[in-house]
DNA sequence: GTAAGGGCAATTA
DNA sequence: TTAATTGCCCTTA
């Protein structure tokens, strides 16, 4: 079990509409700070079909990047039902899943 | 084994 | 309030 697994499995407890933050993810998992880790696992993400890297956003809502196209990620997000602003969450506090 | 970087976060100015 | 700087953790080279 290794981090980026773990970091996959937590990813893979948000539901459809909802969205996380690579700050929660990473207390999820049990590195507060490993935000970075999390980026660039999520880059280097092995399953990119399974695993829901779109539905990662940073703390401040903001949509942040995305390894295949910000325009993806945010389209693939306002396909869930969450509605995106200039690159950033609208109802980011209402869309936002917690733990 | 060492070094650098990454889809960031929190702090400070 | 926005911008810049520092720090943290993991993976890859």
């Amino acid at each position: 079990m290794t981090f980026s697994t773990k970091v996959y499995r937590k990813l893979l407890q948000v539901p459809k509409g909802k969205v996380t933050t690579y700050g929660e993810l990473a207390k999820a998992v049990g590195s507060k700070n490993g935000q970075r880790a999390i980026g660039m696992i999520m880059k280097k993400n092995p399953f990119p079909v399974i695993v829901p890297c779109h539905r990662v956003v940073k703390s401040d809502g903001k949509i942040g990047g995305y390894a295949y196209g910000e325009k993806i990620k945010s389209r693939m997000l306002a396909n869930e039902g969450i509605k995106i602003k200039d690159g950033k969450i609208i109802d980011f506090d209402k869309e936002r899943f917690y733990f």
